[in-house]
RNA sequence: GGAGGGGUACCGAAGUGGCCGUAACGGGGUCGACUCGAAAUCGACUUGGCGGUGCGAGCCGCCACGUGGGUUCGAAUCCCACCCCCUCCGCCA
């Protein structure tokens, strides 16, 4: 959410901004909503001063025992106008409400304007695609053949986009979840944490992902529960509400959370395999900093989640995502994108970005500056560090053998009991 | 699921219709005094949000006692609903 205040002094900024995001929510009328409101505001709060004013003295006279009743009668009528003035204002709060959180976050002035995915300019790019001497095979065919992956039986269990890993391929899977947190704790300075894996509609409020897109996520029925879809909801509502020390600054959290999307809409979209599943295993990076660094923490966190990549010697590239492409509450994101050789492309295994104080006033995190005693809004980012599932995607199809074997990461192998290669059993 | 207790500031806690919300009392913190320095002691200051006004330090007002409603001239206090925490019982990994 974006500051009213600042909208409304800023409206052309803020059109510019939507306009640069191709967004099509329309501002109109907002300038005349708020000076409505406002309007309504100040009078009913003279009415309150009064109204405070008279039951003072009332109080005095009754202490003196004397007579107060032409004044209650006055009170009376008074309150009578305090409760019309404010019965339009939850209505006209209601529509202001809505437009500020339909209005997304305002694109930092680095991130390149374009229209869609293919508008996104390449950072950098680490490692070269593996060359193969045989026909290239994709996950799915490696991990049926070794047994360690079963699509099959995952949707008789649950349904389609689901996934069973079994053996070895559950194993690879734990192995990369630990060596992830190993590493992000021990090398980064991240904390670990082992949040719910489930969170109420305030906490979801807290970090955008509602009220817009609830048809994206899996409500528990009968409750306030939603299952969450990233690390990112329960870890960064863990400072909702709360004004923190400014020397405490920045906070940088690391989770390992199974992620729950509904992928409404995405039907037809990656329907083989385990790219995109309804159910999905993710590490996830995050920080919440004071506002004059989360421009170098969104670039640490970014070299955090692709030093996974580099140890485990996964050849990836780095996006920056354009203005069209970018997130709801974003100011500014990279892609991570590794290289997945069945498809002969790079796909995304992390997105990592800045929110500015976006989330930051909707679940008001703030913290106290010591240099002058004020409070302010921190900034929150958050990235994965990495989503594991397309981790295993990635190294099943990039460590292939023309045997079927797949070798395994040599810095995996203590985390799996020391297995150099997965064969078949 | 059943029974009971509770949610007030940084922490503990008092307050049960006006004299109580920058909110008693205790603790903590910050600054100052005393001291060679420290401890002890003494003093001052220590919630957040919204709005108005001003170039500004500021000044003025409104709101907030878990949340949302209601009663009243006036609600932390009375009524209703909901949320959360604690204790005991039941069930349970």
């Amino acid at each position: 959410m974006l500051d009213a205040k600042f909208v409304r002094d800023n409206i052309q900024v803020v059109e510019e901004a939507l306009c640069r995001r191709r967004s099509k929510v329309a501002l109109d009328g907002f300038v005349a909503l708020d000076r409505k409101r406002r309007d309504l505001v100040v009078k009913a709060e003279e009415l309150r001063a009064e109204r405070n004013a008279a039951s003072e003295e009332i109080g005095r006279l009754r202490r003196e025992k004397k007579d107060a009743s032409s004044l209650m009668e006055k009170m009376k009528e008074v309150g009578a106008r305090i409760k019309e003035m404010e019965a339009g204002l939850p209505e006209l709060e209601g529509r202001m409400e809505e437009a500020m959180l339909s209005i997304p976050n305002i694109p930092d002035p680095s991130v390149p304007e374009g229209a869609g995915e293919e508008d996104n300019p390449t950072v950098r790019t680490w490692g070269t695609p593996p060359p193969f001497s045989f026909p290239v095979r994709d996950h799915v065919d490696i991990g049926a053949d070794l047994g360690i992956l079963d699509f099959e039986r995952a949707a008789k269990i649950a349904g389609a986009r689901f996934c069973l890993s079994m053996g070895a391929g559950a194993l690879l899977e734990r192995a990369l979840i630990n060596f992830m947190l190993d590493v992000h704790t021990r090398e980064h300075g991240y904390l670990e944490v082992l949040p719910p894996f489930m969170a109420n509609s305030a906490s979801f409020f807290g970090t955008g992902q509602l009220p817009k897109f609830e048809e994206d996520l899996f409500k528990v029925a009968g409750t306030d529960y939603y299952l969450v879809p990233t690390a990112e909801v329960p870890v960064t509502n863990i400072v909702r509400d709360e004004i923190l020390p400014g020397e405490r600054l920045p906070l940088k959290m690391t989770a390992y959370t199974p992620c729950f999307r509904a992928e409404a809409g995405s039907y037809g979209k990656d329907v083989r395999g385990m790219i995109r599943q309804h159910q999905f295993n993710k590490v996830e990076l995050v920080k919440v900093c004071r506002p004059e660094e989360s421009g170098a923490e969104l670039e640490s966190l970014t070299a955090d989640a692709e030093d996974i990549l580099k140890k485990l010697g996964l050849p990836y590239r780095v996006v920056t995502l354009c203005t069209g492409d970018m997130g709801f509450s974003s100011a500014k994101t990279y892609d991570i994108e590794v290289w997945v050789p069945s498809q002969n492309r790079y796909r995304e295994i992390s997105s990592c970005s800045n929110f500015t104080d976006f989330q930051a006033r909707r679940a008001k995190i703030r913290f106290r500056d010591s240099a002058t005693g004020k409070t302010r809004l921190a900034h929150t980012l958050n990235g994965s560090g990495l989503a594991a599932g397309r981790t295993v995607v990635a190294v099943l199809e990039n460590f292939q053998q023309a045997d079927g074997s797949v070798v395994v990461p040599e810095v995996l192998r203590p985390y799996m009991g020391g297995m150099e290669r997965i064969t078949r059993r």
